[in-house]
DNA sequence: TCTGGGGTCCTAGGACCC
DNA sequence: TCTGGGGTCCTAGGACCC
């Protein structure tokens, strides 16, 4: 918690709604549903409109629906929302260069790295004014709510305060009184199971939950969930404002209409999805060595599986294989025969490939191999020995073990090329026989 | 026909290593 | 034969967030 109340946050009013009711006049002041409109859909986000019918985010559209027959259901267009967020991340970053976006219609500011002449409550009252200000008269009228505060906790606590289009200046040494008479999921992270937990054991408020040791907290949720809400009790937070995080996965899935019995379909659908996937991996110059699908059952159980490659792939090819060989043996093993509503591929684990080839070049020379022919007999595959080749051309190979290969593929033309990784008994991989010359 | 999609973080158990 | 202990990696599941 600092000195100042120098953490903003700022959250646009029903975002994805506001910009849909922006760019139709005809919609304007009527309710307006963004989200999924397919029979699984979700709203995404609620006009103020809808919402006095009692529609909500994360609600099915099918209930949505039922409560709010005559609002307008949209699917939404993420081009116009991304393009309004842009604007507005812009105007965050004129404020000061420590912006962190959480979503497309939140952020927090860090006051303390901008240029204020101070951080007393009057001069980031009237920053934060001239904002939203700003932020409408840039975005066709687009309303923000803003909290400013000395943490991120309470920061978003005020944001939250005064919506819509409302701001809420915390003055430093006033947060415990302003938590203590909230609910305790009011606390980033409390959800429904932890605030079941905590109801049982009597605890309701902020103030309630101020009033439990440690060791009763770490007993009841966990260690590090319980040494997180005994300081944000306190309103203790002194997590920083990170503006670059990289990362840490990459996923597409789909729950589709009517569950899925077949197989050849779940595969050709995962196909698609890991095409996807590696796709946005390569775009963002990524790559990752595990691969995990995903499958919720028709009741709603939700699996995954996973499996790590020794080296990193952004191949569609491999990522492709590797999510059909988890499904099989997941259907080996599963009865999936009751139908499966959601499947998905992601990739996690994540490392540069760029750099980790720059690396690999500078650091170890990579010996020409010993073109071999390797004995039927022998199982497995030897590093640096076997020669192998698939489309990619010819290889050696890498690394292997827990059933997969790891393959350095080249070319004469263009020297070193990337390396990829392979089931040990994919078929599309195939040991290279030298040719046969004939005798002169 | 209740319950999206894209993420993050935590826990817990087993393998493996020193 | 009554057999530690810590660290890391991997897998699976779950809670949570926007």
């Amino acid at each position: 918690m600092r000195v100042h109340a120098s953490v903003l946050h700022l959250d646009l009013d029903a975002f994805f709604a506001s910009v849909e009711q922006r760019d139709k006049p005809s919609l304007r002041g009527k309710p307006v549903v963004v989200g999924g409109v397919g029979g699984r859909g979700v709203v995404s986000t609620a006009s103020y409109e809808a919402r006095r019918f009692g529609v909500r985010s994360a609600m099915s559209t099918r209930e949505a629906r039922s409560r709010c027959p005559h609002a307008a259901y949209l699917g939404g267009r993420f081009h116009a929302y991304r393009a309004a967020s842009e604007i507005v991340m812009g105007l965050l970053r004129e404020v000061s260069p420590l912006v962190e976006p959480l979503s497309l219609d939140e952020a927090f500011v860090d006051l303390a790295a901008g240029g204020l002449p101070d951080l007393e409550v009057p001069t980031v009252t009237e920053l934060a004014e001239e904002l939203r200000a700003r932020v409408a008269e840039a975005t066709g009228g687009l309303t923000a709510s803003v909290g400013v505060a000395s943490s991120k906790f309470v920061a978003k606590v005020a944001s939250d305060l005064d919506k819509p289009d409302g701001l809420v200046v915390v003055p430093p040494g006033t947060e415990a009184d302003l938590l203590r008479p909230m609910r305790v999921t009011v606390i980033p992270g409390v959800g429904p199971a932890t605030a079941e937990r905590l109801r049982r054991a009597g605890i309701h408020t902020v103030a309630d939950l101020e009033a439990v040791s440690l060791e009763e907290l770490v007993r009841l949720v966990g260690r590090a969930q319980g040494t997180g809400l005994f300081a944000l009790a306190r309103a203790d937070d002194d997590r920083p404002v990170v503006a670059e995080r990289e990362a840490k996965s990459v996923s597409v899935e789909g729950t589709y209409d009517t569950d899925l019995t077949d197989l050849g379909l779940m595969e050709q659908i995962l196909t698609r999805q890991g095409r996807d996937v590696a796709g946005r991996l390569r775009r963002h110059g990524l790559s990752g060595r595990t691969v995990t699908i995903k499958v919720r059952l028709h009741d709603f159980t939700t699996l995954n599986r996973s499996s790590t490659l020794p080296s990193p792939t952004d191949s569609p090819a491999t990522i492709t294989r590797l999510a059909k060989a988890l499904l099989s043996e997941l259907a080996a093993s599963t009865d999936l025969s009751g139908g499966v509503r959601l499947l998905g591929v992601g990739v996690s684990g994540l490392a540069d490939w760029i750099q980790e080839d720059l690396f690999g070049e500078a650091e170890e020379e990579v010996p020409e191999p010993e073109i071999e022919t390797v004995p039927e007999t022998r199982r497995g595959w030897v590093p640096g020995m076997d020669v192998v080749h698939d489309t990619h051309g010819r290889g050696w190979v890498w690394g292997s073990g827990r059933g997969v290969v790891t393959v350095r593929f080249e070319t004469a033309e263009t020297g070193p090329g990337p390396v990829r990784s392979f089931p040990t008994d994919d078929p599309a991989l195939h040991r290279w026989e030298p040719p046969v010359t004939e005798p002169a």
